[in-house]
DNA sequence: GTGAAACCATGACAATTATCATATTTTTGT
DNA sequence: ACAAAAATATGATAATTGTCATGGTTTCAC
């Protein structure tokens, strides 16, 4: 049970604008949980009482779709908050968090979000910019989905986990992705997303060792059409 | 030159939440423009000094790919207001925007708007909401391309046109949308959106007379698999 | 009104992606 | 360590979608 006022990771968030006095009063009423790898945060439908501020971990945000497939829209992780779209418009959440890894988060009541937005213009204005700033990457996201391939999809979403996520001692990518994963990220079948790895295998843009991704040739990856 | 304080536009919009002295600061500052069809408001990549805010018409969102393709990414109509996001995190237009009929638009300055947006709370608040309901449709659409065939992704959009901009005196759908329009929303080439609408015909689903598309079996559209 | 330009339509074919079947490998629980 | 379960891999084939070519229609400016 962390000093909220010290977090690291509250200063990433959107929470790094609060005061003195607002985040004592959060440090008061956070609860911290841990989260093991598949579990299930909240869920699509769910009522959320409040928003989760990541701490530690990656955590995947998924929608249902009526063949009952996954869709994966966001990968989120530490210093993002999770909810905070359905507790800002008073709404069930619209997508389900399932944590890829094990988690640590902080769940911060709904009231006292609720209770700083309407207080304090600064957090609200700071909120605003972040879900300005995600409505851009989404709609980026649906130009991608629309236009390029499932080959380029799978050749950026590598990209992205090699840039955001980074890499171990042995170069090969941090996040642990099953080839489902991947498949409900692009959009496409396992079987697709199976067989192109393989195609990358062989084209010398990638390698693997089990369910394990090194990048080879970065930038063939990103010229890829 | 319309007086804010009347204007049941505004009151669709975010701005209905702002208060008398800034509803006259606004009447006061803001121009009123006509835009014929076919026009450019905003293009991807312009820095923009103000939010329009649309008192008649609709306006296509559209993203320049990289193979030169447009994909539109959202209609705008009536009470939205175009250009917000560009001017809350200060970067240049993320999209390009062009009137599909012709249309009026209120255009507000940047200072005027940031001003009121730093200083009333409640209309940030209004304006966080709408951005969160904007975000929230925009990771359904990135779930619908990724998963929904090209044939329902265009039974969807003619539902869509049908419930949101309504049809005139004989039935079919109001929008003038062109077939290359069509495919640049669904993502796909223009032949196949024609051809797809030729099948649609053939199932007695729509009826078509030029470029008007009217719908004969609704149920059926919206059942799509 | 008329000719040019834009738009719509359809055929033929190629490329991409999905689906189903069936091995093989890796991971997991005990 | 070992069997069961899950995940990965690959082939065969079908369905969907894209591309190119070509011709007919509508729209619009003059």
């Amino acid at each position: 049970m962390g000093d909220c006022e010290q977090c690291m990771v509250r200063k990433l968030s959107a929470l790094n604008v609060l005061k003195g006095e607002e985040i004592k009063s959060i440090s008061g009423c956070k609860v911290t949980k841990r989260i093991k790898k598949g579990e299930v945060v909240f869920k699509e439908g769910d009522m959320l009482n409040g928003v989760y501020c990541i701490s530690s971990g990656v955590c995947k945000l998924t929608k249902l779709t009526e063949k009952g497939k996954d869709q994966v829209v966001k990968l989120v992780i530490k210093g993002e908050l999770l909810g905070q779209r359905s507790v800002i418009i008073n709404q069930t959440a619209n997508l389900t968090a399932t944590a890829l890894n094990d988690m640590e988060v902080c769940f911060i009541p709904k009231q006292e979000i609720l209770q700083d937005l309407l207080k304090n213009n600064e957090f609200s204005f700071s909120v605003l910019k972040r879900m300005a700033t995600d409505l851009k990457e989404a709609e980026i996201a649906i130009v991608n989905m629309a236009q390029k391939s499932v080959r380029k999809r799978l050749a950026d979403i590598i990209l992205y986990l090699h840039n955001n996520f980074g890499v171990d001692e042995s170069n090969y990518l941090k996040v642990p992705l099953s080839r489902d994963d991947f498949a409900s990220i692009v959009g496409t079948a396992t079987e697709s997303v199976i067989r192109t790895l393989s195609q990358f295998k062989k084209e010398g843009l990638i390698k693997t060792s089990g369910k394990k991704i090194q990048i080879l040739n970065y930038d063939e990856l990103e010229l890829m059409e």
